[in-house]
DNA sequence: CAAGTATTCAACCGTATACTTGAACAATCA
DNA sequence: TGATTGTTCAAGTATACGGTTGAATACTTG
């Protein structure tokens, strides 16, 4: 005994609600964080985000349901990429309404980064400022297809995990900021870390490529590694 | 066995779900939807999602936990509003979303609004032209209170439920446009369905208050009403 | 103070969902 | 062709969720 009227509107929410159930599960969320910064392989985004293999797979099938993400075939392997750059913006909309109102967001991030040490992050434009007058070290410490795929103009890329075997790499005595995929990437964490520990001044810069892309600032491409 | 920075990484991801669980049940978009237009109580907001009034409080409260929504006790009634404009902002990206990328809600709202006779819907701009020139008579048709708390500029109020009696009050012989509380508000749509089979030239606009204030446009308050 | 009203709480049921495991299905490479 | 690798499918389980119903709680009003 409903009208057609409820009967459209119940239709047009649950098609809404398509894309709420898409973002409602924490994995899901971090899947889209991933591809967010780039396309990525099933395999690659297992890994990145500590679910089997399998999971993951069902997971991105429920975002290419809410047509969040698209798959492509190459070769052996199978690619997901954001359906569209609206999808990126939308999480970061989701993302900074949480930040905003969930005053949990901020005890998380407190205690996990003061448990390291006082990592105050570095401003992204403040970092610019350093960066163009050659005050400092930027340091792109993750996986070299993504710094490939576009850094931050003047970054030196070295991966978190070959960063103790390459600090030689490192200009002595010169402040360094890393940065990874975001504020919430904690690969420049572990960076910062591990220089403090061997003497060097560093930073970590929240921002990621994505964010400083955002800001309407120059990326680079490829290449361009002294 | 979990790394902490797994471990922090899941926590995080977990309270920006708190935002996607919350938009994830479709009723619970309508009530958002019906929020963004103003503060409500409990038991309008069952009342106008076709809800039952214990299930509306317990939507009401998943929204609360997820800080998107406040609640105030104003004398024997509890009222609910957005938590910021911001959550109404990203409601409405999350729409847009589901608009562009969703093929199927063209059709149901095509289904639907084909189904009562071609309502092409009136541009916004379109509509401010004609009606700056006089051209058409503008219609809210929604209940009275709304009306007084924001309404588009010249528009006369008859809630749909009173218009087939208020007849009379309308200009004969001149066009109609009639709005209500956006594009998925269907009240307009029978507001113009009685119209057409009166006699009168009636259109939709598919904008509601919100909508047009969101382009900017000025909003009137009270009264004016001739 | 008692009666009435608005809202929330608590218990319950059926369904949906996340994750696991093991097998099936491509596409590539030897 | 057969072996290997990457991805998806299918079945099973524990948990979470939406909705119902009926009682409990707060507040106003007579």
């Amino acid at each position: 005994m409903t009208s057609p009227h409820r009967r459209f509107k119940d239709a047009i929410y649950e098609q809404f609600a398509r894309v709420g159930k898409a973002v409602s599960a924490p994995k899901r969320l971090e899947l889209l964080d991933l591809l967010c910064q780039g396309p990525r392989t099933v395999e690659a985004l297992a890994e990145q985000s500590a679910l089997s293999v399998a999971n993951t797979s069902q997971h991105l099938q429920v975002l290419r349901a809410a047509r969040l993400v698209d798959a492509e075939k190459r070769g052996l392997y199978v690619e997901y990429r954001l359906a569209d750059d609206e999808v990126c913006r939308f999480f970061f909309a989701l993302r900074g309404l949480a930040e905003a109102r969930l005053a949990e967001v901020d005890q998380v991030a407190r205690a996990y980064f003061e448990g390291r040490g006082a990592m105050e992050a570095v401003e992204g434009d403040e970092l610019m400022r350093r960066v163009k007058r050659g005050e400092v070290t930027v340091l792109d410490v993750r996986p070299p297809e993504e710094y490939r795929a576009g850094h931050i103009p003047g970054a030196l890329s070295i991966p978190v995990g070959e960063l103790k075997a390459r600090l030689k790499e490192l200009p002595k005595g010169r402040e360094v900021v890393a940065y990874c995929r975001g504020p919430y990437c904690v690969m420049a964490v572990e960076a910062v870390e591990l220089l403090r520990k061997k003497g060097f001044k560093a930073h970590r810069m929240e921002q990621g490529v994505v964010d400083w892309r955002a800001r309407g600032w120059r990326v680079d491409r490829e290449g361009a590694q002294p």
